[in-house]
DNA sequence: TTGTGTTTTATTGCCTCC
DNA sequence: GGAGGCAATAAAACACAA
């Protein structure tokens, strides 16, 4: 009896000891989480299983992430309060205005004026709809400094405190974005060093988010051309007309005068014109960056989906109807083309077309998605596991991860091609990672093993299964509708913002017109 | 190579809501 | 009371400078 005890708290102990050793998410599994993470802040028990499922991570863990993910971005965002409560009156206000927000900075259920900024924010860009009372505060909490902060790492070349070094320069993505560009549409790693040297060196999460977002909001920008208004208000919203004398200068500098944005009618309007004789942001958008194609379609592919629903709204009422419509209908992982093709492209010989892999650098990683226990078919994310050219990159290569001479030449594009397709970075995060490529170049070498962890509970992992397969029998919406949907500019050189979805352009062209009427 | 700092992950306890 | 979430904490993994 005691015996018995005794060996089970052994056992416990050791099993405690196993769980206990922290394990490093795959680049896959962050990209993913976190493109997971941009629509649903508080994704549902069925999100999860089905998110747990498919990056290969349990519950626990997909939970425990989102967690520390809500925390992370409640302490970057009360960090900037504290830091840059001189950039924007709104935010400091906001908190003290009775918007009831939680500590991670998301917002409680039952209140439904309480979005989240960025939730509404993206909803917005995907053409949902809100009352006048959602975009009143989706307004005012754009001025959220966290999304002011996310909005540093790309689009804050006409904030107060912006480097001049940026205005003259352009955001140093997308100064990232063009000179990573080549001819034939491949983009080159551009060393870290030259954003390091402008002052810009994103660290950890910015490194992530800033590979993450910025596209998405360079996409925006680039789709909205000329008429986006980098600290304005959101794109397409009006603000009240300030009382006169609101602010004491006159606003002889067109660029801090709202523009609504995506009026036809504005496009030639002479007034208009002077902004849109604003430096560097046309510039940078005219030179194009098959990078920014996923981002665009999964702004278009976001967009299709009109028929989300407000996430918190009563979270668990609707459970199973938002689950359906935001997760089946849409894509859940917007970024899948960006992060999750990476693999599976990245198998095959067509590393190329995709960009996005550029900055990115792997693990052998998915070896915790080994192919034994992964359907044969693609996943939400659209790799494939039993695919035999991909195989290779699905298995650890004897567990070696590659790291390249520090030294590396990175401007070879076919070295970062190389890294791209075949690259396995350190299990670090998706920030270490791409920062470690960019430092390493295109060449990897073995580093050491990588901690193989396999703490998914078979029990869970079937119960998931099954759910899955129950109530999510079409599992491969990403990869067909991601892929086939999604138009790929074909001519990175010609392409240009506005080749972006016509669905997109127009739909923001009726919204802001219609507004203006 | 090593020390230090940062980031990420896991665990635990407390709180709030249903 | 259970579930979900937040906050605190510890520890591992990593980056980076000396």
């Amino acid at each position: 009896m005691e015996d018995s005890a005794e060996v089970q708290t052994e056992e416990n102990k050791v099993f405690l000891d196993v769980n206990k050793k922290r394990t490093v998410k795959t680049p896959a599994q962050v990209m993913a989480l976190e493109n997971f993470y941009k629509e649903h802040r508080f994704p549902s028990d069925e999100m999860k299983a089905q998110l747990a499922a498919q990056i290969r991570l349990t519950e626990k863990q997909i939970s425990s992430w989102f967690c520390h993910r809500r925390l992370k971005d409640k302490r970057r965002d009360e960090s900037y309060a504290n830091g840059r409560q001189d950039h924007s009156s709104g935010v400091i206000q906001d908190r003290g205005s009775g918007l009831r927000q939680d500590s991670c900075g998301s917002i409680k259920q039952g209140d439904y004026r309480n979005v989240d900024p960025r939730e509404v924010e993206s909803r917005r860009i995907y053409g949902h709809d809100f009352p006048a009372a959602d975009l009143t505060y989706e307004r005012r909490s754009h001025q959220n400094p966290y999304n002011a902060h996310m909005e540093d790492t790309s689009s804050e070349n006409s904030s107060s405190l912006h480097d001049q070094r940026f205005s003259e320069s352009g955001d140093p993505y997308d100064m990232q974005i063009s000179a990573n560009l080549t001819q034939n549409g491949a983009i080159t790693q551009i060393k870290p060093r030259i954003a390091k040297s402008m002052g810009y060196k994103p660290s950890g999460y910015l490194k992530v988010k800033g590979e993450l977002e910025n596209p998405a909001i360079t996409a925006v920008k680039r789709q909205l051309g000329r008429h986006y208004q980098e600290d304005g208000p959101l794109l397409g919203i009006e603000f009240d007309p300030l009382p006169p004398g609101a602010f004491e200068f006159h606003s002889s500098n067109p660029v801090n005068e709202p523009i609504y944005v995506g009026d036809p009618r504005q496009d030639h309007s002479p007034d208009i014109s002077g902004v849109l004789k604003q430096p560097n942001l046309n510039i940078i958008n005219e030179v194009h960056n098959p990078k920014l194609s996923s981002q665009d379609s999964y702004v278009e592919d976001a967009k299709l989906n009109t028929e989300h629903g407000s996430e918190r709204q009563d979270r668990k009422s609707h459970h199973q109807l938002k689950y359906k419509s935001s997760f089946l209908c849409s894509n859940p992982f917007p970024g899948q083309n960006s992060s999750i093709n990476i693999y599976e492209s990245s198998a095959g010989k067509t590393a190329v077309s995709d960009c996005k892999r550029s900055r990115m650098s792997y693990k052998p990683a998915v070896e915790r998605m080994g192919s034994d226990s992964f359907s044969n078919q693609p996943g939400p994310y659209g790799w494939k596991i039993a695919n035999e050219q991909e195989k290779p990159w699905l298995h650890d290569d004897d567990n070696h991860t590659y790291k390249a001479p520090k030294n590396e030449n990175l401007s070879k594009t076919s070295n970062l091609i190389h890294g791209c397709s075949e690259s396995q970075g350190t299990e670090r995060g998706p920030s270490a990672r791409m920062a470690k490529l960019e430092k390493l170049g295109g060449e990897w070498k073995p580093k050491r093993g990588y901690p193989v962890r396999e703490n998914i509970d078979p029990t869970n992992e079937l119960k998931v299964a099954k759910r899955v397969k129950v109530e999510f029998p079409q599992q491969n919406f990403v990869a067909n509708a991601s892929h086939s949907r999604l138009p790929l500019l074909t001519n990175p050189t010609k392409g240009s913002s506005m080749d972006v979805p016509s669905s997109f352009s127009e739909d923001e062209t009726a919204e802001t017109s219609s507004s203006l009427d």
